[in-house]
RNA sequence: GCUGGCGUAGCUCAGAGGUAGAGCAGCUGAUUUGUAAUCAGCCGGUCGGGGGUUCAAGUCCCUUCGCCAGCUCCA
């Protein structure tokens, strides 16, 4: 008799039923609260109305998880979607997808959204979730789905129908009187939307692509309660406040001058010094490992990009062509080529590999006007790039100890927590099947062996070879990808690279092309936000600055500087004629890490009186203790 | 590149057809100062560039350069 006998595993608990129940029916049978607003099953997030399989586990989700603030965001896009109808009926609708801190919703319309457009629609919002609107979910026929939305003019909607495959189901959620296309899922009803927030308008294009419709984007966010939306709203601020444009400008350290060009980067003395004291570590640390560093020019004649495949496939992001003499010469987006042409200076042999080339390589890319984006985006930048040139079975070795220099660069400046990511053979790709399973076991192997955990990119690789990429975690928790390492099986063959085998055969070696920071530029632009400005004192363009109370302690400062400086150590002097209130505020605002501090006191006693930045008071110290505290000082990051 | 917003003193910003403004910075002077702003005076601008409308243009229009946000994490 029992025909539709289900049962069901939700969570620890166990459901028989002699029919069908959708999530909501489950839910209520087995007597969850309120708090259970949708389930995962299969790793698939599922609202009420769905009917799961039998013998199906159900993983319930509960409002404050995670995958619960997904389900809350895509409602609120919705209602997001239904005030702005309201307010302007002609206004079509085409997707409102949640992303990673929120969601959005793009509209096609002619009327511009201003700021007070926004408090407009955040009102109406507010009171539809007053209301405790229920959504409800309703299964149509394609034809159905065609005719409804083609009688409203959706013609957005129209097209997402026309693409759907035939097999899909098609669905609406209603909400009041307003419903949209959807698949969902949803949460039950408008009031678990406690807190929310409508952030920015943008411009956007129907399906991202430049030649369909441009459509206008609202970005919001909603959370599961006032203070996460505080939270993160703070959050916003704080990354705002640590935009290196802005302190770039305010320290000192960077400009992007007009009547240069965008996206070509100046280094003012505060920030060239902080590169300096990271190139020199960068040498210092190369030499110690065995690379051999390097010098190559800026322009190349077109011919080597010609056999190094940049022309053919890389021409779109170059610089155009210059004429000299009678040759065309074209400035350099990469340094490779030039590292190639040192390694085929010379017949290399077996006993020679690895060959380890490594230059702080300036490169000049053509980046869309669009996306350039202070020292994250530049035209000209400096790559800290190296070249291994060796055999196959070297691989595992040099991947493994450029890891350890990687780690070991990036704890140097206070990063700790990395994404690791192999990416493995795409579908078009040069070089043998064996080779890339050589190789991308040899890439494994070298992180397996330091226990580094990873995530396999499958098919990500470039078609020339295999690569570890590395993204790092600054202190407001988001990813930068800087380091990576590519194995290339492709330039050795273009270059017709070669060395000499033990057994006098001429075999082609294999090229890891790598980098730590990336770029000076980005690193030095990520550095800025991580540190919020206020540099660990082996970075800071000056260590301390030494402030007088009136011109009787002009001499003891001078003497106490010539001593720091003479101990390598970077000094600002300040004798002017000013309150030291004024003269603490100045070095507060510069963010030094120490301020010394030298009244009459001091030059009585032969001390310096030490404050640090931010305020705390160290007191009054003989010179040499001074010099001990600064170079001794390895705290990573200074409190802003 | 495209969509939208914005370019006013070194910096941060006000002015929205009728004589270009403020604070900070800078310069000069007074003050000799003890842990986040001493006081006063002065200097500073073809209002991003070019063209147009008007008796009159930061202000309106066109064009050009630059900056900012965004440009499929799919119904």
């Amino acid at each position: 008799m029992l025909t539709n006998f289900m049962r069901y595993y939700v969570g620890k608990k166990e459901l028989d039923s002699e029919k069908k129940l959708n999530l909501g029916e489950i839910f209520c049978k087995l007597e969850f609260d309120s708090t259970v607003i949708g389930a995962e099953i299969d790793g698939e997030l599922q609202d009420f109305y769905f009917f799961p399989q039998d013998e199906s586990k159900i993983k319930p989700i509960f409002v404050d998880s995670q995958k619960g603030l997904n389900l809350i965001r895509h409602s609120t896009a919705h209602i997001l979607a239904e005030a702005v109808q309201a307010t302007y009926p002609d206004t079509k609708v085409t997707i409102g997808p949640v992303i990673e801190n929120g969601f959005y919703y793009d509209f096609y319309t002619d009327r511009t959204f201003t700021e007070n457009d926004l408090e407009i629609f955040e009102n109406k919002m507010q009171e539809i979730i007053d209301n405790q609107t229920s959504f409800v979910k309703e299964e149509i026929s394609r034809d159905e789905a065609l005719k409804l939305f083609g009688k409203m003019g959706e013609v957005f909607k129209e097209e997402i129908i026309n693409d759907l495959d035939v097999k899909e189901s098609i669905s609406i959620y209603k909400q009041d009187g307003w419903f949209d296309l959807c698949r969902g899922p949803h949460i039950p009803n408008s009031k678990y939307i406690k807190s929310f927030k409508l952030l920015s308008v943008a411009g956007s294009y129907w399906r991202g692509d430049e030649t369909r419709e441009s459509l206008q984007r609202i970005y919001g966010t909603a959370f599961f309660n006032k203070k996460d939306l505080s939270s993160y709203l703070k959050t916003v601020e704080e990354a705002k406040k640590r935009d290196h444009r802005k302190l770039g400008k305010e320290l000192d350290l960077f400009s992007i001058n007009d009547d240069i060009g965008p996206g070509l980067v100046l280094w003012h003395p505060n920030g060239a010094t902080i590169r300096n004291i990271i190139e020199n570590y960068w040498r210092e640390k190369h030499i110690e490992t065995n690379y051999q560093i390097i010098y190559t020019p800026h322009i190349a004649k077109a011919n080597l990009w010609e056999t190094s495949g940049h022309l053919e496939f890389y021409s779109e992001n170059m610089f155009s062509q210059m004429e000299i003499d009678t040759n065309k010469y074209q400035t350099k987006p990469m340094n490779c080529p030039f590292h190639i042409m040192i390694y085929k200076n010379g017949l290399k042999s077996y006993r020679d590999l690895p060959v380890k080339f490594a230059e702080i390589g300036t490169v000049y890319r053509y980046e869309r006007s669009g996306v350039l984006h202070g020292l994250f985006r530049a035209r000209g930048f400096t790559q800290d790039d190296a070249h291994i040139f060796c055999s196959l079975d070297q691989i595992e070795k040099e991947v493994s100890d450029v890891m350890d220099l990687t780690i070991e660069f990036l704890n140097k400046f206070g990063f700790s927590d990395y994404e690791i990511y192999v990416s493995t053979k795409p579908k078009k790709y040069v070089g043998s099947d064996d080779e890339w399973e050589s190789a991308t076991n040899s890439l494994k192997k070298s992180l397996d062996n330091k226990s580094l955990k990873y995530s396999i990119d499958d098919g990500g690789g470039a078609f020339y070879g295999p690569k570890i990429d590395l993204k790092i975690k600054d202190v407001l928790g988001r990813l930068w990808q800087c380091s990576t390492v590519q194995v290339d099986f492709n330039l050795p063959k273009r270059f017709d690279l070669e060395y000499i085998s033990s057994n006098n055969q001429r075999l082609q070696p294999v090229m890891i092309h790598r980098a730590i920071f990336g770029s000076f530029e980005r690193f030095f632009g990520i550095l800025i936000e991580h540190y919020g400005g206020a540099f660990p004192t082996w970075l800071s363009p000056y260590q301390i600055r030494l402030l007088t109370v009136s011109d009787e302690q002009v001499d003891f400062a001078n003497e106490v500087a010539d001593n720091l400086k003479s101990n390598n150590l970077r000094v600002y002097l300040d004798l002017r004629n000013e309150k030291l209130g004024l003269k603490i505020r100045e070095s507060e605002i510069s963010k030094v890490p120490f301020i010394g501090i030298i009244g009459n006191n001091e030059s009585e006693n032969k001390t310096i009186n030490i404050r640090r930045y931010g305020g705390e008071q160290i007191g009054e110290i003989k010179i040499d203790e001074l010099v001990k505290l600064i170079c001794g000082d390895t705290s990573k990051e200074v409190v802003s």
